[in-house]
DNA sequence: AACTAGAATGGAATCGGTTCCAAAAAGCAT
DNA sequence: ATGCTTTTTGGAACCGATTCCATTCTAGTT
């Protein structure tokens, strides 16, 4: 305890200071309506002169706002997911709102007890990242506007921001193609999610109407996994000549394996990676890899939900942010620099 | 609102379902002391059947605990921050308690800011890392315990969990001394931040007892001011050998100059920074970093505070955590044995 | 000056728990 | 069976706001 254990003045410290009533003192703090100008003053000098502050326990009792959301995240330690905690976090103080962050480590159940230990906060509303086995029964006693983000929700129509993960798989793919790759490698994610199922889909129709193979790896995880499934791609005749990773973790992996058995990046096999990652550019080549406004995705989801509270209902709408294709050099870029000199 | 606008049931309903008054509810809820083994299965059947779960706000209005703690850090987006928060989220969680979080951006005026706003949500605890300007004002009506964790509040002692920022600096200088550097420079940082200024001390206190020159460039923040000064110190006849850098992103970023003007490295300037970093084994070469336990550390001052919340009171304690010096190679590691081969 | 619409104000109920206290029930020894 | 202690139990006050409603005051109209 660093203060004195001091009892924090109450509402009605402030009506007896103020010389008037309760209610008085309740419409001074929230708007001043229908008070008169000389009552607001002696009131509002109460308040200072007390250093007087609502509790917010009793006021949300009364079914006001709680001024708190809630967020629930696969994980509070991935980049992408606590730069969308800051992004929101700052819409929230915009809004006079605190966030109550929870970890759903991607686990049904952990995400479900959370979202109980939320609703059970009478939180104004919800922002998460469901994850595929979300379930919709959790919110049977829900009372507040919900905001999806990166992920839908399986099965329903919640208002949503989502990147572009077709999109974004799509350019992806198709600058592989441009660039002269033949046998492109899909590789990483966990098939059982959203955004894996999109950008493989991604991949998949750019390689199949290019009258490609379609090579895939999913489901790989770890360095280890990721070393055996290359192993196997990298030697015989069915040798890939490039690979697109549709998972950050992986993108490294890659890297750091491809570095490992001295194969050239990209003059042996190219490298594309899904989602910007702090020293794609410093590595040696700079990897090249699909950007997601991450920050955006949040912020509009924020925004979404806040609007949502405001005008006391929601619109089910998807929004879906545009992607971006970030060329350094590990795609192959300067293969067609090369091609159009040769000619 | 995803669901039907159902009132959640109250205390009271459960009261009436199971026939007894809501003072026994209540006991039933809070540990079932002194209730009859018959009284306890119907109350807990009704509680069962209703879905019932107590309304927090009504319960912290009472006095009792919110079950809630509050955590302001200066950026949530840092990987040293947000791998904090996630760590204390854990343990919270463990506890049956929820994280409000908040970001000071460093901004003593925003902290203050924040610090206020968790009051009035009545909060459990709180833990913090609190700027180089914090104000114990801010703690005036405060009567709950506050652990702090990176960095002590200044002027004050309060129960705080550090990395041991002088130990790891002081070997992190040592093993360039040892490695033969003898021109070594200290940079990067915030001069006013008391992690920096005992990652310098530790630092000069190394290179004045080898009896080298103390050469620093503190408060160096961004890549083109770090340009600027490595620029510098590269040129003429006071030419260094080694740098220290003691903030991971002039770390990242002093790699990048390195290699942008075709430094090598360690054979013509050796690199330790301050902070592990993700891809710091990836890179060429792999970079030598003093690792500090961040896991551990905000753990431990999680631990620290459900402890003193338990006991009532909190003993102002400082705790410093070892870090670990990891030796890559771009602290000039190869040199000890190239010398041991060269006699 | 009389009268009324409208603004300003305070009393009291309410939200959903916790807890003090007194009453009722149960257990036990005699 | 009786008296006494110990458990169980429910009634009611309370925490700190919000809000309905009745009342008082002010100002504008004729």
């Amino acid at each position: 305890m660093v203060g004195k254990q001091r009892s924090v003045p109450a509402l009605m410290d402030v009506a007896r200071r103020a010389g008037v009533g309760a209610a008085t003192v309740s419409r001074v703090i929230n708007g001043g309506q229908n008070v008169s100008s000389k009552t607001l003053a002696a009131v509002q000098k109460a308040i200072e002169e007390l250093g007087y502050h609502p509790n917010q326990a009793a006021r949300s009792l009364k079914g006001a706002r709680t001024k708190t959301i809630g967020l629930i995240v696969p994980s509070v330690a991935d980049p992408f997911f606590s730069a969308a905690a800051a992004a929101i976090q700052d819409v929230a103080r915009a809004h006079g709102s605190l966030v109550l962050l929870a970890a759903s480590d991607n686990l049904p159940a952990r995400e479900q007890e959370q979202v109980l230990t939320l609703i059970h906060r009478r939180i104004d509303g919800l922002i998460l990242a469901p994850s595929d086995a979300a379930d919709i029964g959790m919110f049977k006693h829900v009372a507040f506007p919900v905001v999806c983000f990166d992920r839908p929700f399986p099965g329903h129509t919640l208002p949503t921001v989502l990147g572009d993960n077709y999109g974004g798989a799509k350019a992806a793919t198709e600058h592989l193609v441009r660039n002269g790759f033949k046998r492109i490698l899909c590789m990483g994610g966990d098939s059982k999610l959203f955004t894996s199922q999109r950008r493989v889909r991604g991949y998949r129709d750019v390689v199949s109407a290019a009258g490609l193979p379609f090579i895939a790896e999913l489901n790989v995880q770890d360095y280890d996994s990721a070393e055996t499934a290359l192993h196997r791609h990298l030697t015989g005749k069915g040798r890939i000549d490039a690979i697109f990773s549709i998972k950050n973790a992986i993108t490294v992996n890659v890297y750091k394996i491809l570095r490992k058995l001295n194969v050239a990046i990209p003059a042996s096999v190219a490298l594309v990676g899904y989602d910007d990652f702090e020293l794609a550019d410093t590595l040696d080549p700079p990897i090249s890899v699909v950007r997601q406004p991450v920050v955006a995705i949040a912020t509009r989801a924020a925004e979404m939900l806040f609007e949502a509270l405001k005008a006391g209902d929601e619109k089910p709408q998807t929004v879906t942010l545009k992607v971006e294709l970030v060329h350094r050099s590990s795609g192959g870029e300067s293969r067609v620099a090369e091609r159009r000199r040769a000619r």
